[in-house]
DNA sequence: TGTTTTGATTCCACATAATGAAACCTAGTT
DNA sequence: AACTAGGTTTCATTATGTGGAATCAAAACA
C-alpha cells in the first residue's frame, strides 16, 4: 500500500468524485475504486459529513461539495497571486485587447488562477482553476525556464510529452534549448503548441529574484494577431510582469 | 471528543488555515488549535503531503494548496449552477446594468456561485465563493422560503440573527410571515437588512416544482434606486430564473 | 563567543479508528 | 414468492493516529 495515510484515501476518493464530473453512484465509484465496498463507503460517508461531498439522497449519487467553494475562495484570496494581480491583469487585458491569462506552477502542471477576455469571439481552454501542460504553453515555458535547476528536472520528468499539435515539443531534448533562450530574453512564446490556431507571449513573475512564483501572458488567435505582432507587447507585458513582482514582494513577508 | 474521524481533523485544520488567510506559522496554528504539537504537526504534513497545503520552507509558513483551487475548479464546474446560469446572468446584468448574483444555500448559509457587476468590472470572481448568512439576504430568505418545511426549520436553527443593520430581523419569529409571503410572490426582498444602503430582488431558481436548488438576485444601492424600481424589474428576473430551472433539469439527469 | 529561550520535529508506548470479508438489508425484477 | 443488484451494517483484527516528553534547531540574549 502506497504511503498515504488516511486523509489520502479520502482525498483520492474526492479526486475520483471530481473526474467523473457528474453525480456519480456508489456503484460506479466502486468499479473505479482499489477500495473495497465497506471502506468505499465509509470514506464517502465521511466526505459527505465533512461538507466536501453532497449526497443526493433520491437519486443516489454524489457530487462535490460547497465547502470545497468555499475554501477555493480563501485559496484564491490568500496563496495565489491572483488578487494582487488582478488590477494589473485587468488593465493590460483593456490596453492590448487580447485574453490575458496569469497562471502558477504546482507539482509540474500549470494552474490558471486568473483570466480576463476582452472579447468573446473565441475560447482558449484556460479557466480559473483549469489544470494544463507545461511544456506546450507560454506560461508553463516561462515559469519552467526560471525554476531553480533541481524543481526544473522534475517537472519536466512529469511531462507527459503529449502531441497536442504538428508544433508540440516532443521531448524534454528539443525543449531545454528553448528554456535556456527564454531564460535569456526573459519572454517565452507558445507557437500552436497545445492548440492548433492559438499563440501568445508569456513573461515570468519573479518578486525576489530567486523564486518565480508563476506568469502572465498574452494570447490570441492566429487568426486575429501574428507571432510578431504578439512580440511587439512583450515590453509591455514584462512591465506588468514587474509590476506584480514589486506589489508581491512586501506580501510575502508576513507582520 | 467529536464525531468527525481523522479527515475531520484534518479539514478543521485546512480550515483553520483557510480562516488565517496569510501564510501562517505553525506556532500561531497551535496557539489557536485544540490538538497537541504532535499531532498538528502529523496532520499538517499530511496535509502539505497531499497538496492541500502547501509550505515554504523559507519561512516556515502553511498556505492553502493548489490542489484545492483544482477541486474547487471541478466543485463550481459540477456541483453549482454557475456554469449553466452564466449566460443568463450575463445577460440580466447587462440588460438591466446592475449587480447581479447568483447563489445557493449549504449548511443554513448563502453561498455566491457567481456575480456580475457591470459598473466597475472588477471583484466578480473574488467574491466568488463568499458566504453569507441567508436570514438577511435577498437571495438567502428566496431559497429559505421554497425549502422544504423541515429543511427550512433546520436553517433556521443556524442563523445567528446578528443585527447588521436597524432592519435586520431579529429573530425567526418575524421572519416567517415574510418568507410565507415570498412564497406566494415568488419574489424576495433585502430592505437594507444586511447592508445599509443596500436592497435587493430575488428570485428562486426551481427546477422541478419540489426542490429549489438557488436563487439569483439583482442588486444596488438605495442611492441609485428605489426599493419600488427594483420592484418592477421582479418580471424579468423570474424569467431570468425560470429560464435557468429550465436549463438545469435536463442536466439533473444524468445519462 | 557562549548561553538561554522559543519554536519545530521526532520518539515511542498506547489507544483509537480504519479495515474488509461476510452477513444483512431493501427496493426493484422475474 | 423467489431472485437480484445495489447499498449498508457487523465485528474481530490490525493498521494508524495519538500526545506527553525528549530532542533538535535557530534565533535572541548576555
Amino acid at each position: 500500500m502506497e504511503r498515504n495515510g488516511t486523509v489520502g484515501k479520502a482525498l483520492e476518493v474526492l479526486d475520483q468524485v471530481a473526474e467523473h464530473g457528474r453525480p456519480v453512484r456508489f456503484s460506479d465509484l466502486l468499479k473505479g475504486s482499489r477500495f473495497p465496498s465497506a471502506t468505499l463507503y465509509r470514506i464517502l460517508q465521511s466526505l459527505v459529513g465533512q461538507g466536501m461531498l453532497s449526497y443526493d439522497d433520491e437519486r443516489r449519487t454524489y457530487m462535490l461539495g460547497l465547502r470545497l467553494v468555499r475554501l477555493a475562495h480563501a485559496a484564491w484570496q490568500h496563496s495565489s497571486l491572483a488578487p494582487i494581480a488582478r488590477p494589473h491583469v485587468d488593465a493590460l487585458a483593456e490596453l492590448v485587447r487580447e485574453a490575458v491569462h496569469l497562471a502558477q506552477i504546482d507539482h509540474g502542471h500549470v494552474i490558471f488562477v486568473d483570466k480576463r477576455k476582452t472579447t468573446n469571439h473565441f475560447e482558449t481552454l484556460a479557466q480559473t482553476g483549469l489544470i494544463a501542460p507545461s511544456y506546450c504553453t507560454g506560461v508553463g515555458k516561462a515559469i519552467l525556464a526560471f525554476l531553480p535547476e533541481e524543481t526544473r528536472s522534475e517537472a519536466l520528468k512529469m511531462q507527459a510529452f503529449v502531441p497536442y499539435t504538428p508544433h508540440t515539443h516532443r521531448s524534454p531534448k528539443s525543449l531545454w534549448p528553448e528554456l535556456d533562450q527564454i531564460r535569456d530574453e526573459g519572454i517565452a512564446f507558445d507557437r500552436e503548441e497545445h492548440e492548433q490556431g492559438i499563440i501568445s507571449v508569456a513573461a515570468p513573475i519573479i518578486p525576489d529574484q530567486r523564486r518565480v512564483l508563476g506568469a502572465i501572458s498574452i494570447a490570441t488567435s492566429t487568426s486575429r494577431r501574428s507571432l510578431d505582432e504578439l512580440r511587439t507587447l512583450s515590453p509591455t507585458l514584462r512591465e506588468t510582469a514587474s509590476r506584480i513582482a514589486a506589489e508581491v514582494q512586501p506580501w510575502q513577508f508576513p507582520n
